[in-house]
DNA sequence: TGGTGTGAATACTTTCACAGCC
DNA sequence: GGCTGTGAAAGTATTCACACCA
């Protein structure tokens, strides 16, 4: 295994795992068990003792997994034991709630350079950061070595941006603009499309307004015994 | 499996394959054929003539897919032929975005309720929807007969808010606060969740100038086979 | 005893490759 | 000739089930 290749659905599980084992710790939990971290994700025990195994041997049999210890080996594997700069492009209503989001520095990132078209947020400040134009992708991502972009301009748009980002040195992209992007192989993209992610849900929707009269009525929930709808997605 | 002969990740591209087609619609393209489909979202022909298959025979041989004709029967399929009420929870930063997002409407869906907690923002307009009380969500959600949630709150406050929007008929929920929620099997859950998203991708940007020492380097991961974005370069 | 790590089995998804039809 | 639809094959991912160990 230690050779081999590491399948991108675990890689995109690894951030699921440290999000519980951070609440864990919180809550001053010292170990955990793959069954109770299979419970609180709506996954398997032996799904998450496989996906551990790509990287090492983490666990004490018996006992289970130290909460922070395995923090730190998954931080480690997804190279979060720093901080990555991030630059931001787009700064319409989407751009601008990104970039005052207040969660990305705790879980590892900072945006530290942001980029619009318009004249009119050319100039502004967020964060301490002047919003630079379009044009200036290249050089200042470049000059600060950044390699993670987000893109949250329209669709149109995307795919001009994504390329001067790579142009600059970008190599993982999270896009919000509802485009498919052409990169080239060492690049990754990741995409945030809240239209796509409903537009599939809808296919499970009976179509008519009314309640069927069978239905499941609330009282008759076991929100405890969770079977997690999270199985049947990967990410959004 | 929901369905039980549709694949989700099936359902899941549906969306995408709608996107770019109304997008050839609007530039005039009357036909469109597998080849091409898969070369503007980065998938193989043989996937989209597979997952079209699964619906009917859409496409005429040595001809392709008329556009129009195609547009309309993933539509339906999706259940997109009318307008889908939605309830949003959730009225910080997060909320008003999504409140005043203006892509919901072309794409079939329309915040129809809103709700917060916190008394400054209870009584607010927004697209002339007033802010309601999460206390209401259970009888507003029932009555209007909405069947789909956003999640826009706090981690802590999600399964909450999820059991609220449930227990007042809620069957699909999409949901950007970062915590798993256990939801019963009748209901489907997506989640937004760009942290995930930007930790997973870390993965693969060497640290520095380092290259791991032990474990597994990026080198070793096969994600053109993973990522879709990423294939398309070997195929075009 | 309780829980890990992992071969083997199963289940799922994608791709190949080609018959068939326009 | 060109392109779909689909059996069959190949490739991935998940789950089972148990040896093994603290």
């Amino acid at each position: 295994m230690r050779n081999g290749a590491v399948p991108d659905v675990v890689i995109r599980r690894l951030p699921l795992y440290l999000r519980v084992l951070h609440r864990l710790r919180r809550e001053g939990h010292r170990t955990v068990s793959s069954e109770e971290l299979a419970h609180y994700l709506g996954l398997t025990a032996a799904q998450i003792r496989r996906d551990f195994s790509y990287f090492g041997r983490f666990g004490k049999q018996g006992y289970g997994y130290e909460v922070d210890a395995l923090i730190r080996e998954l931080e480690a594997v997804l190279h979060l034991d720093r901080t990555w700069d991030v630059a931001l492009v787009g700064y319409g209503h989407l751009g601008q709630a990104i970039a005052h989001y207040r969660g990305f520095v705790p879980n590892g990132f900072r945006i530290t350079a942001i980029f619009a078209k318009s004249p009119e947020h050319i100039g502004q400040i967020a964060n301490g950061i002047v919003v630079l134009p379009e044009t200036e992708i290249e050089r200042v991502v470049r000059e600060l070595g950044i390699r993670i972009g987000i893109i949250a301009v329209p669709a149109d748009a995307a795919q001009e941006v994504a390329e001067r980002l790579i142009a600059g040195g970008v190599r993982a992209i999270l896009n919000y603009a509802p485009a498919t992007l052409h990169v080239p192989s060492h690049v990754i993209v990741r995409e945030i499309d809240p239209i796509s992610a409903l537009q599939s849900m809808t296919f499970y929707l009976p179509r008519m307004d009314e309640v069927p009269a069978n239905g499941v009525s609330h009282e008759d929930v076991d929100f405890t015994a969770a079977l997690p709808a999270v199985r049947r997605q990967a990410t959004s």
